[in-house]
DNA sequence: AGTCTACATGTAGTCTCTCTATATGTAGGC
DNA sequence: GCCTACATATAGAGAGACTACATGTAGACT
């Protein structure tokens, strides 16, 4: 389902996925398989270290809880991390729209 | 404009454009620009070296012509390559959905 | 008691592709 | 003579997604 095309765009899906509720991660991969209807099952060795990296830029920030004796680690967007959100949501339509009007070759008008 | 979100649909975008017709690697990068609008500028150094490994996986070959005086090398599409064509326009397809339904929350129904 | 699955996080190392920078050469206009 | 457009090519850097592994709790089932 999911070759590395991904690339790119990894964050703009982290974002987007915490943009109403702050997460931990294993909930945030659950949310993204059922988002895309199944079609999206990204590995942990890919959702932790990104998050990390969203933290660090100063896009997330995190919190641990106990919950049931297992521990987790929660991520909130920054208002930093929304702006990026924002953008990343227009990069995403610029990026569709140039891949689009190559690959189909409809509409001359 | 771009990115290196391209990552991965290089493929696509090239075996896209020499569909109808054989381009050599100079043509292909105005091509990709004017049927994108401007929208993508795509670096020899990354075109190059991507025709040569779609050649060597079956998916395009080449011949060498001089046209006033200059050389240059033609690519045309196998026809593995037209299938892998097709292939990448249902993963774009694919992909595009996927992606989109995270990232846009509208629409319930 | 032992095993298995779901829950939960994390890192090291690999892989592969895109980009930057550089190199080379022709043709034509100024 | 110089500059721009045409035309191809490669070496090296950089980055991010993946595989595989490591670790541990809770609850169900046998």
């Amino acid at each position: 389902m999911n070759t590395d095309a991904l690339r790119g765009h990894m964050d703009a899906l982290l974002l987007s996925v915490l943009e109403h509720e702050p997460l931990h991660g294993y909930a945030i991969i659950e949310a993204l398989q059922e988002r895309s209807g199944g079609a999206l099952t990204v590995p942990t060795g890919t959702v932790y270290p990104a998050l990390r990296r969203l933290e660090r830029v100063g896009h997330l920030d995190s919190e641990w809880a106990t919950v049931g004796g297992r521990k987790r680690r929660t991520y909130r967007l920054t208002p930093a991390g929304r702006a990026a959100l924002a953008g990343e949501r227009s990069a995403w339509r610029a990026f569709t729209t140039a891949i689009g009007s190559v690959l189909e070759p409809h509409r001359t008008s």
